[in-house]
DNA sequence: ACCCGCCGCTGCAACGTTGCAGAACAGTAA
DNA sequence: TTACTGTTCTGCAACGTTGCAGCGGCGGGT
């Protein structure tokens, strides 16, 4: 393989040292324009690209951010992570995307240690099953920014939207057409998931700001998110002696697996069941009904994310960690229109 | 920032020589158990983790492969990119993501010159508007591995399911199920996308198989591949004095699209109108009806293009350039249940 | 007794880049 | 002339790793 040219080789074409090829191409130091433009004849000729590796070597740091999410392919995670990388690029950075499937070992692996031997500057995390012990034993110097969980006590740079009042108003909301048993799709056992105990705290909220007792029945959890697992949820609760008329799925994903178990029974949504998703993903616009939902601002989260890393691998390296917030609304679609 | 260990700590804390520690690391040369022992203690004790740069720098390569794709979040690529970025773990290799939104100078710039300073080993490429032309310009040493497109003269290795045949089959379960008006939605222009042009081929030999005249008005462009786009393409055949009863659309996002055009129009899939997509996204085995597709095999693609990129960039660095065929299969649900 | 070969380990140099300190030169002021 | 300032450019060393060559010591064959 012929080797791609280096700054000895564009230096020994323009008659100057390798360091003055190199202060042109980082633009550091004065440089005459005549020596200038003889450099930049030389680079432009020899396709001069820096190698990033020694670059990146001798400036201590790789240039690359790590995204760690559970599954690349749930629409959700795949609209954030172009929004992610979207935004590090703006910033220079590059983003490798990894993929835990929910294994806590693969998510340990990524954030405990310098990870990849260092290759990452910083990490964004998306945790789906690591324990908040674990993550406050983390003694890596790698900056992490997590991603949807609440903080944990010790504290990391956190980016969420309130889950709480996301969750009460997705529940009042259904409350609001009139609907007096409202069931909840996706609720998950504190160890593994933050944020599934949050929707279940802001649906227990809404049943009391509205004064009306939670039917504990209506409550369904779920070990995973996809569509089969809602579809599943569903028919646990049609199988109820009384069945909900309405009910609030903490993921999209969820919503239309329950969706597709109610039509394929021949009921119809929302006339007969409402239903309400969380994550606004574009399957949900084009579903049939469309799918009403609580739509995060991902590209907040993704901005965010991003400029908090980038902030603190520069100057804000020392900040306290801080709590980010990012916007939501409601997107009420034909899947809860008024009846 | 506390500095993390290198080989020389660990070296000092051992007390062996530097290039032992690296030997023990590697698992290169001969060592006696004693050290073997007391390095991986020293090891242990230090956290020590192999600095990739470094390493990487004086190897002469990076361990990433990038994986260049339209559009993250269309789910046929983040599919693809998920089985992708398990392969290549499978082979070390980590994975860097890259959208190009379809811009042919985002293109360009990721494959034409050693890309990022050589940061990558090699490329993946879905190509969306690069010109056959422009490919074969291309002077990169960096391998480079096509996906989905005809093989350009010159030459790269290249993945892809045979479009034509698989066109043509979807097309012909259609007729197999009676229709005799038949529509075809994503075609392109030449310049655009091969693929389209492909499947277009595909579409027409499954007429001529079956002794029908095309009728060129059932053929549909789109610009891009959206839902938007089928439901816009929907229309506009249901606007036509003698619309289709059955489609077959480019990929599943038209189709679906489509289903929504024809559902909110008080049609019925599939005994108004039969739809058939392409890509078997999980989208479509959920949504109501359940949407029939041609399933390409989307992990033996990624494995046939991780396989023989990392062959490239080991001992079969120059053997010929191969096509490598990837199976595909019609997946029939519920939008073409005969009648 | 001698030599040879093998095992286990080591030091040096290099990958391509940038930080640092300073050299060479010209211009200005005293 | 000398001293000083500033501009432009340079050489050396280092980032942390691995390739290469080589060194001592020990055992076995002749």
């Amino acid at each position: 393989m012929m080797a791609s040219s280096r700054l000895r080789d564009v230096a020994e074409r323009a008659g100057v040292s390798i360091r003055t090829v190199s202060n042109v191409v980082n633009g550091y130091a004065p440089v005459a324009d005549d020596t200038r433009r003889r450099v930049e004849e030389a680079v432009a000729a020899l396709r001069y690209q820096p190698n990033l590796l020694a670059r990146n070597l001798k400036r201590g740091r790789s240039g690359i951010l790590a995204l760690v999410v559970p599954e690349l392919d749930v629409p959700y995670f795949a609209e954030l992570a172009r929004a992610v990388i979207a935004q590090a690029r703006l910033h220079g950075y590059t983003v490798v995307v990894d993929q835990t499937d929910g294994e806590p070992e693969r998510e340990r692996e990524l954030i405990m240690a310098n990870a990849r031997g260092a290759l990452f500057d910083g990490v964004i995390l998306s945790p789906m099953s690591l324990s908040q012990g674990e993550l406050a034993e983390r003694d890596s110097l790698m900056p992490l920014v997590l991603l949807g969980e609440r903080s944990v006590t010790g504290g990391f740079d956190h980016v969420a939207i309130d889950n709480v009042t996301a969750a009460r108003e997705a529940t009042a909301h259904l409350f609001g057409l009139g609907h007096e048993r409202v069931a909840a799709i996706g609720d998950q056992p504190y160890e593994t998931g933050d944020t599934a105990q949050l929707r279940t705290a802001g649906f227990r909220l809404a049943h009391e700001q509205a004064g009306k007792p939670v039917d504990e029945s209506l409550i369904v959890g779920c070990t995973r998110f996809h569509r089969q697992d809602g579809a599943d949820a569903m028919a646990t609760l049609l199988a109820l002696p009384e069945p909900p008329t309405a009910v609030f799925c903490y993921n999209d994903l969820l919503a239309l697996g329950a969706m597709r178990a109610l039509l394929s029974r021949g009921l119809r949504v929302p006339e007969d069941v409402a239903v309400i998703g969380f994550d606004n993903i574009e399957d949900g616009r084009f579903a049939t009904p469309s799918l009403s939902t609580v739509a995060p601002a991902k590209q907040q989260i993704a901005e965010l994310a991003v400029d908090r890393l980038v902030a603190r691998l520069g100057a804000d390296a020392d900040e306290p960690p801080s709590e980010l917030w990012a916007e939501h609304r409601i997107e009420a679609r034909e899947s809860t229109l008024g009846r």
